[in-house]
DNA sequence: ATTTAATAGTTAAATATCAAACCAATTTGA
DNA sequence: TCAAATTGGTTTGATATTTAACTATTAAAT
């Protein structure tokens, strides 16, 4: 039978899909094995704190391509295990900016190496230019299918 | 500063979440304009379903990556809205066999074209050897991160 | 043949997502 | 300046995901 372009396109969300489940499984192992009480998403959060501390709600829900209803819900979970604090903005009292405290800033120590190992094993054997070629096939269909969004 | 693979890789599960996204949300759009009450998960089922109807709860799981506890829950809220039925298989008591009811085939005609136009503008002035390059990639980062995993 | 193991499905609890409604604070603009 | 619009955050309700424990059924093994 005869495999159309969407097909074909059918196939490659479907191997997507499976391919960011096979991420979020080995982090969540690693999280495991070491008893670790924390989600795919809320490390995510984490790790843009590492980059940058003290950042709101918003803006982390922008870097993430979150909801910000999501956000409130991550930082709930993040602050019940003591791991980050909100603080109102003195400047715009409608923001929450979001910094570590100790245990949250500990944690990088720990689970950098574990990120930095997971892309190191996803990427084995393959060329850089392959996934650079891979990034902007995802900006071009992220463009066609939603030209409004200013990447 | 000089980017690593590793920083490429990190770009690249960003990307690959913002596409998968727009994916998502262009189908959600699709359903709300009509006002059918569906969630992308649901359609997902229903998808497998039109292609081969009668399948059992496990297979629906593995063809679609899903653990088989969310199949119980999506098969639920398919029934709730009468779009598909269960039945036990009379040859392994186990299996619940998955069925179409007639509202459930009816809205094939209308959906499909949606998905078929959700990829042609995905696919817009893309070539269809990058997009299977796209799936070798996956492909090959999925059996990095999982080698006993047979695809 | 009887015990043991594996498989399919359900349930519960915790978390995540999304839309919609909402509040409070700030910005815009007439 | 004051009303309207925008922005950041929360809440609610519905749905989805994951893990783990559990039941029922079937298959395997000694």
């Amino acid at each position: 039978m005869a495999m159309t372009k969407n097909d074909t396109l059918s196939a490659f969300t479907m191997s997507m899909r499976k391919a960011m489940l096979e991420f979020k499984s080995f982090l969540r192992n690693k999280l495991k094995e070491s008893n670790i009480d924390l989600t795919f998403e809320m490390l995510q959060v984490l790790i843009e704190l590492w980059k940058k501390d003290g950042v709101n709600q918003q803006e982390l829900a922008n870097l993430l391509h979150k909801d910000k209803a999501s956000l409130t819900y991550l930082i709930d979970n993040l602050s019940k295990r003591k791991l980050v604090q909100r603080f109102e903005d003195p400047n715009d009292r409608r923001n929450k900016i979001i910094t570590l405290l100790p245990e949250g800033s500990r944690l990088q120590a720990v689970i950098l190496p574990w990120i930095d190992e997971m892309y190191t094993v996803a990427g084995k054997d393959i060329p850089v230019q392959l996934i650079k070629d891979g990034i902007l096939l995802f900006e071009k269909i992220q463009s066609n299918l939603n030209p409004s969004a200013h990447s």
